[in-house]
DNA sequence: CTAGGGTTAG
């Protein structure tokens, strides 16, 4: 297999130096990364050191002493010009510690955050955490700083890190400020944490945060880019209505867009109208999210009112609007309509770029009008309409779903000439016209690429690849892609296992089928029930004896009697002789009459192996209990060799057994 | 010198 693979010039280290390539990508640590962190080693220690310290010169009950010495430094600080020209010092020195430690002594608080604000709007971005850290050490910064630093430091900053700063503050009035929490949890959202924002916010409470509307509001645009958002977003707005927080406009704009994207067009009509009911003017925003909301099921009749509706409510469709009232058109299958309405965005000017083509070109093909998707197509090119490469990821897979496989990755291919902008879904499109049009060459270029952009594979991206190696029998590749798949936390569907594991059989990979099985199984999703049979019989071609037990006495009740039949002999004759006697167990245990062939099978097995004679006086020991009786031409075999075991306990076993079997068998 | 949001296409 490995051979076929090479032969047809697949370069080897391609596949299977994307994955661990695109495991180790994740975080490349620039300088500043690495010298936050160890920052913020050195700044737990000496926060620790601090705490008491610190304690101590808060506390109302001074000694004497202490009190006077804060008069002093107060008196010393009083000192505007001092400050001034520290404050100066500290923003023009090249050795920001040196000055820092100079001059820091006499700067207060509100100084440091102006000189924090001065480099933000300077972007200097080494000085930031820099000073930010010997503020931190020195316990002088409070609510501002930690926000002013969030802000100019923004994206240079990983989740863990933010997580870790808001951790360790020691301060419980910053730490549960409200602004300071949504400002970490705004941060977080950007960065599409979702989860952890959520459970942050969580913890945040526990600890003594009193939430506001803006907490809710950014959480709920978090709520709106993750898949499933929608109940978590139901609980926020309850959670703020349980605390007697009004709803405003913006919480209204942020539901309404939830609902839109989670197709709920009824729950979108509701809030819709709550808030007018609270007073509340809906804006093109509000407006715009819920026409979204019709679009997803086409309903045109009810996007046509609520256009009316807005009109004389004296607000004026905008491009946005209108586009993605084409949108609804497009769903609700009113081509002549979406056409006609498409000339009017033209001729406002709203329809200079590709949007409102991609839409109809999308809803044309997907209704099977594949010639008008291309007309319209073809139209926007001539026109010069500008695009960022969705119309063409809209035409390729289009022509994949047609099956033109070969205008599929001529497209693939013009994209490929125009642009130089590639992002997953576009890799994905063209990965699957060039698997399905059978280019090999393109699918490795392709992977090539994403490697080199450290774009990581998709769930689709791994089936796309397996489905195509399959296709060209190329089944141990399928095989690893599918391994590294699941080591990647994605669990391959169904229908895509089981034909591998066919597959797989077939060729004879039997233990890389039972991976593939247990790939399946170990998943989440409940399992076809054929498939414990079908796994069952290429074990058992692959004398693979014990994990085909496994599977037995797993799903038994899943595998017909012949299968089961078909086990019991395969591992009668040539399984594991220590276990013989369980697997006798595991079949009687599961409704299956052990019948005269299997015994015999096994006494000759213990025949073979004398040394086994206690597992064969177990087994005659254990048959009359649950009824079974040695027949006589194995009770003949076993007499021959009875000198193998002992003649004597022979000879007693089989007498207790047949009393037994008498006592059973009388009335 | 401190916090939020919402609209369209693959």
């Amino acid at each position: 297999m490995e051979m076929s693979v090479l032969g047809i010039g697949l370069p080897q280290g391609i596949v299977f130096r994307y994955s661990p390539l695109f495991s180790s990508s994740s975080s490349s640590s620039s300088v500043l990364n690495s010298s936050a962190t160890r920052n913020a080693g050195s700044q737990r220690v000496s926060t620790t050191a601090l705490t008491g310290e610190i304690a101590q010169t808060n506390d109302a009950q001074l000694p004497s002493g202490s009190r006077s010495r804060i008069k002093v430094q107060n008196r010393a600080s009083k000192s505007h010009n001092t400050r001034q020209a520290a404050m100066m010092e500290v923003q023009q020195s090249s050795d920001l510690d040196s000055a820092l430690t100079r001059a820091g002594e006499m700067l207060k608080v509100r100084d440091l955050n102006a000189i924090l604000h001065h480099f933000g709007k300077l972007n200097r971005l080494q000085d930031i955490p820099q000073l930010f850290v010997w503020m931190q050490e020195n316990r002088k910064l409070d609510v501002t700083s930690y926000i002013s630093y969030i802000k100019f430091m923004g994206n240079k900053l990983d989740t863990a890190k933010m997580v870790e700063i808001y951790n360790n503050i020691q301060d419980e009035a910053i730490k549960n400020n409200v602004y300071l929490c949504n400002s970490i949890l705004s941060f977080l959202i950007r960065k599409r944490k979702f989860d952890i924002s959520i459970k942050l916010f969580q913890k945040m409470k526990e600890d003594g945060l009193i939430p506001d509307v803006v907490t809710y509001s950014t959480l709920l645009a978090g709520s709106t880019k993750v898949k499933d958002g929608y109940p978590k977003a139901l609980e926020l707005i309850q959670d703020l209505q349980h605390r007697r927080l009004h709803m405003d406009d913006v919480i209204y704009g942020a539901i309404l867009a939830v609902c839109a994207s989670n197709s709920k067009w009824e729950e979108a009509e509701f809030y819709f109208n709550q808030m007018k009911d609270d007073g509340l003017s809906p804006n093109v925003y509000h407006y715009s999210s819920l026409l979204n909301a019709y679009s997803v099921c086409g309903n045109y009749q009810k996007a046509d009112k609520l256009i009316r509706d807005m009109k004389s409510a004296g607000l004026v469709p905008n491009k946005v609007i209108l586009t993605t009232l084409l949108k609804v058109y497009v769903r609700g299958g009113l081509f002549d309509k979406s056409r006609e309405l498409l000339t009017e965005l033209e001729s406002l000017g709203y329809a200079e770029d590709e949007m409102p083509y991609c839409s109809l070109m999308d809803g044309l093909a997907k209704a099977g009008q594949m010639h008008e998707a291309k007309l319209i197509f073809d139209e926007m090119r001539k026109k010069g309409v500008k695009s960022d490469g969705f119309a063409h990821s809209i035409m390729i897979s289009a022509f994949c779903r047609s099956k033109l496989f070969e205008e599929a990755k001529l497209l693939a291919n013009d994209f490929e000439t125009t642009y130089n902008k590639y992002d997953l879904v576009m890799l994905n499109t063209m990965l699957c016209a060039y698997c399905r049009a059978g280019e090999m060459e393109s699918v490795m270029q392709t992977l090539k690429k994403m490697d080199g952009l450290a774009i990581s594979p998709s769930y689709n991206t791994f089936h796309i690849l397996i489905r195509y190696f399959s296709k060209e029998k190329m089944y141990l590749l399928a095989y690893r892609t599918m391994k590294d798949m699941h080591s990647k936390g994605h669990q391959p569907a169904e229908e895509l296992c089981s034909s591998l594991m066919s597959d797989l059989g077939m060729i004879k990979a039997h233990s890389e089928a039972f991976s593939v099985y247990n790939i399946l199984k170990y998943g989440k999703r409940t399992m076809c029930k054929a498939l414990h049979e079908k796994i069952l019989h290429i074990l058992l071609a692959g004398q693979l004896l014990k994990d085909a037990y496994v599977v037995v006495k797993d799903n038994a009740a899943f595998i017909s009697r012949p299968a089961i039949k078909k086990f019991a002999t395969a591992f009668m004759k040539s399984g594991n002789i220590n276990m013989i006697n369980d697997v006798m167990k595991t079949l009687h245990g599961c409704g299956h009459k052990i019948d005269k062939d299997l015994f015999q099978m096994a006494v000759s097995r213990y025949i073979d192996q004398p040394e086994k004679k206690a597992l064969l006086l177990q087994l005659l020991q254990w048959m009359p209990g649950q009824g079974y009786v040695v027949d006589s031409s194995t009770r003949n075999l076993i007499l021959k060799n009875s000198h193998l075991f002992g003649r004597q306990l022979i000879a007693e076993v089989l007498s207790n057994q047949h009393i037994k079997s008498k006592a059973q068998n009388s009335p």
